[in-house]
DNA sequence: TTTACACCCATAAAAACCCATGTTATCCCA
DNA sequence: TGGGATAACATGGGTTTTTATGGGTGTAAA
């Protein structure tokens, strides 16, 4: 499995600490993550941590591995050199992005930045999303969630299929407990 | 890692230096920096400081090591036929290039020219563009990080496949897969 | 001399690192 | 099949290391 699946609700410590849900950590792994993680401390394989921004339409943060980093390369490698407009996306991809180091025991600090613009306080669901993830605010994410829901099912009507639900499992992790 | 990425805003002290973002001295010294740093003062192998010049087409100091030195040479090299447009790029970009060193604790001090251009005060704020970084001051950029959000987002429609995610917040970071 | 700059040291805050604990899921064996 | 041993995880907290920043001193250029 090489993608973020599923959803995981994990606590934010006093120091601002969090716990990337084992799952997704393997896969970043898979992705060429290194450092960290008992791991040598050497960036010398190309995995530094994992890329983190402000999502664009969402009150969510964005986060992946090298996969993500690259696919923001892709997209800046088409643009012409010291051309302006190249420059100012940049700083919107590359300048918004942080690169969070993962610790020993796979948890990660939320830059006050990241934090404000997604609203968290002591909770953060991370939602998988294939080749990238989410982090919400649990009760966002639950709003929005119940909408992409009933996203579906128009869908589905309107196709006139009779499948399984689209939305991904309910497992929840941690959370109120 | 070995890019420019992220943002950091720094003191400017009363003697006029300012640090360096730590992971931007990572990838400078993985770029062939040798000077301070408590390395060799030699520069021997080729790293001598960082590169610094007003930014083109904003109130910005561009900074690199030598990777970016070695992109505006091939820049220039490709200008060559042009002869009248390559003089004015040669002098645009060589002329008010300065090169900069970081003393023992990873400062740097910013000479008035660069100074007055970027309209520095009291803070800088280090923006990693990829290949290079950005220096502004921190009220500037914050403008222009919104206009060049504002614009990735039109990248995005233009791009991606509007109707293709079911969910709104699914979004591809510029709609590359 | 005076100024600018490289170099050295000190310090507070933040980040990285290490270890301990409670809980839950998994496995093994009677 | 039931129950205890085991392993994996999330989480809390202490400790060490980095980093940004302030300031002092010597040296060489102006």
């Amino acid at each position: 499995m090489d993608r973020f699946v599923s959803t995981f609700t994990n606590k934010i410590d006093a120091k601002g600490r969090v716990s990337i849900p084992a799952p997704f950590r393997a896969v970043l792994e898979r992705d060429g993550y290194t450092q960290g993680l008992g791991g040598p401390p050497s960036a010398a394989t190309g995995g530094g941590g994992i890329y983190c921004y402000p999502s664009l339409d969402a009150a969510a943060i964005d986060g992946g591995g090298e996969k993500l980093a690259q696919k923001i390369d892709g997209l800046l490698r088409g643009l012409a050199d010291y051309s302006d407009e190249r420059d100012e996306l940049s700083v919107a991809l590359y300048g918004d992005v942080q690169i969070l180091n993962i610790d020993g025991d796979g948890r990660i600090v939320l830059p006050e930045g990241l934090r404000t613009h997604a609203g968290l306080t002591g909770l953060v669901t991370f939602v998988g999303l294939g080749d990238k993830f989410q982090m919400w605010e649990p009760g966002a994410f639950e709003t929005r969630r119940k909408s992409a829901r009933e996203k579906v099912q128009e869908h589905r009507k309107l196709f006139g299929s009779g499948g399984r639900s689209v939305t991904p499992s309910d497992e929840e992790r941690g959370g109120g407990a």
